[in-house]
DNA sequence: GTAGCTCTGTAACATTTATCACGGACTCCC
DNA sequence: GGGAGTCCGTGATAAATGTTACAGAGCTAC
């Protein structure tokens, strides 16, 4: 798929120079991925560093016994802290990055992102960046798990959802929200029926309609 | 206090070249902390970013209602990732950071951490290898608190602070422990009572031995 | 020594979360 | 229409953690 200089200028115009974005066509490998594309597993080598355009892509953490938590989502024009910190020296995956709906990224090789940090100074502003947004994320994650409760977190679950696709209805299945929130089945449907019988949420089979976000 | 050229010299010498040592030695802030001391607070002011030297900070994570997680300990030549994302565009902390022993660190003043990642090459490596190291504390964190018992996390932490601190004999109070799992102190009484009963650890007033490290 | 303090042990109970078990509902395909 | 597969609801029970309450142990100051 050919990467258009026009569709950078659109969407970066604003945040990188103009030979930047030049180079950025010229290296920028450009990707259409459907939902549920896996873009990374743990253990996978990083040979380059996707920058969103549209769309989102779930972070999460495995442990060693298959379970998982979702750390936080990817939105439009972030970047992966990970695949950065990885790429530098050529380290494997610590997490698995899932496309959460069609998206489409720029993949960057690894050599021009030290490259770029040195001579484009708006590059380097947003690889820092990336990197405070990443690690606000990480923190944000850390919130949730260790201080509040799981129909607490299930909640923020659907609203941080609802933010990321901006609709309020999602075809999500109970089996997999336990995963993102790294337990049974059996306690996310009881949470819901709990939510539902609060007036918080509204359910049917593959769907969850959130009703007073707040 | 001064700071000696040659004990720079000493402890970075083969990590970054002379003209850095030069400039360290001249803006860097040399200080020494007693244990306990909070060097940075939720809402803070990053001012400077802190290079350890010798002696171990832990970095805490705050809620709202005052409870507090262990987040990681930055140990010999380490630096602080947080107060990198945040000085870098004067945000404020969102961390605890409090000496767990007598620490000695030099403080770089913000305007030079930019300045010096395009200017020396091998400070950008020691930024980047920062933030991975970071990274890679916090999903350690998150490891610890989505996938594991508060018994595991218990024995976890004494044999982190064990290998932080190089013994096995801790002069520590159960509601301490309590503050740094997230829990109550009577929580943690029960569980190291338990493993104490295990052969684990050994309890006295103010004392933990931890018995067979593993 | 003893009053006051901090720290620890522990019982009793409540709440939250995990696990097991099973049945019903819906969908797809033949 | 009837299997087969997936998804959902829910009771029963267990395990883990949180909370309340209180007693005693050790230290310090006077």
């Amino acid at each position: 798929m050919k990467l258009e200089i026009e569709v950078l200028q659109q969407q970066f115009g604003n945040m990188f120079e103009a030979s930047l974005l030049q180079e950025l066509a010229q290296v920028g490998n450009y990707m259409e991925v459907e939902e549920g594309f896996v873009l990374m597993r743990p253990g996978g080598y990083i040979r380059s560093v996707p920058i969103l355009i549209s769309g989102s892509v779930k972070i999460l953490r495995a442990d060693s016994e298959g379970r998982e938590a979702l750390l936080y989502y990817l939105g439009g024009l972030d970047s992966c802290a990970m695949s950065l910190t990885c790429c530098l020296d050529r380290r494997q995956s610590e997490i698995t990055a899932i496309a959460d709906e069609k998206t489409r990224l720029i993949a960057i090789p690894v050599e021009k992102i030290d490259e770029w940090i040195t001579k484009y100074s708006s590059w380097k502003q947003f690889v820092f960046m990336t990197y405070q947004k990443r690690f606000e994320d990480l923190l944000g994650a850390i919130d949730q798990i260790a201080f509040h409760k799981l129909d607490e977190r299930l909640l923020g679950l659907l609203n941080r959802k609802s933010k990321q696709c901006g609709c309020t209805i999602f075809n999500i299945t109970h089996e997999e929200l336990g995963q993102e929130l790294a337990t049974s089945r059996e306690v996310i449907s009881r949470l819901l029926k709990q939510l539902e019988r609060l007036g918080r949420v509204k359910l049917s089979r593959n769907k969850i309609e959130l009703l007073d976000k707040n």
